[in-house]
DNA sequence: TTAGCTGCAAACCCTTTGCTGCGTA
DNA sequence: TACGCAGCAAAGGGTTTGCAGCTAA
């Protein structure tokens, strides 16, 4: 059966290539938030012959339908992680790098009251927290 | 008199050269978020003579000492700001670039919060809201 | 005097793009 | 078949760096 990417590909008018399919998976599968690079890597175990300007192509396509997304941790990367239905932040342990992802409707709300305060619509936000373990 | 930037780098051992006067000066002039080619053509109008090599090790050396906050808004290119007692977040006016300050104590509160429960000590964050004006 | 700084240009890193041949629909 | 797509390598934008001469302390 085709993917959740597959059958967006193909409302869209978009080929189905191998490439795509293995570019897809990857992210879908991924549990982390690898930048172009990584996942170039890891399609690459599935196809050696995926380059990386395909997957960059591919990244920017699968982004503008907004079947994943895009985020910038302040490394100078691009990472990329599946939308999910629900809108969630992120919090960067800044010891190891991982990210831990959140949700806080409170906050979600004052963002909105806040803009609103200073004459503005709310189109989107980008919250990160920069943290560490509270013991090891 | 010594300005607070000057001290800083006395303070520092660091030499207190016309080109880094010049670089500091026209950041603590600025009332927006200049990026470096910015800074670079504002600086030049006073020494035409400064490289934007000097400029870019120039905010690199106040960022580290904590004199400047970088930022990066998503455009690709680092943008500065001299720091300021009070922090505060960012919104950012898509529709002509405009960045507005803001402060919000309990979004800080809650942040710090949510950072708590997930088992970390939140160091730094960063918010940025993107909107639009209500109406014209 | 001398360690540290500057300007220049080359190098870097991430990302995009022009071109030509290939594969999906 | 025909148009979109892939691979390659070159180009692009922002930023850093090696080097040799200069300058603040």
């Amino acid at each position: 059966m085709a993917s959740r990417i597959e059958s967006l590909c193909i409302e869209k008018g978009l080929k189905m290539t191998g490439q795509r399919r293995i570019i897809a998976s990857t992210i879908s599968e991924a549990e982390d938030h690898p930048d172009v690079e990584e996942i170039y890597k890891r399609a690459a175990k599935n196809d050696a012959n995926i380059s990386i300007a395909t997957v960059y192509r591919t990244v920017r396509m699968l982004e503008e339908a907004g079947i994943i997304e895009k985020h910038d941790f302040g490394d100078g990367k691009a990472r990329y992680e599946e939308s999910s239905e629900e809108h969630h932040d992120h919090l960067i342990n800044i010891k190891n790098g991982q990210i831990i992802e959140f949700h806080n409707d409170e906050i979600e709300r004052l963002q909105e009251e806040v803009a609103k305060k200073l004459g503005y619509k709310l189109i989107g936000h980008r919250l990160e927290l920069y943290a560490v373990p509270l013991k090891e």
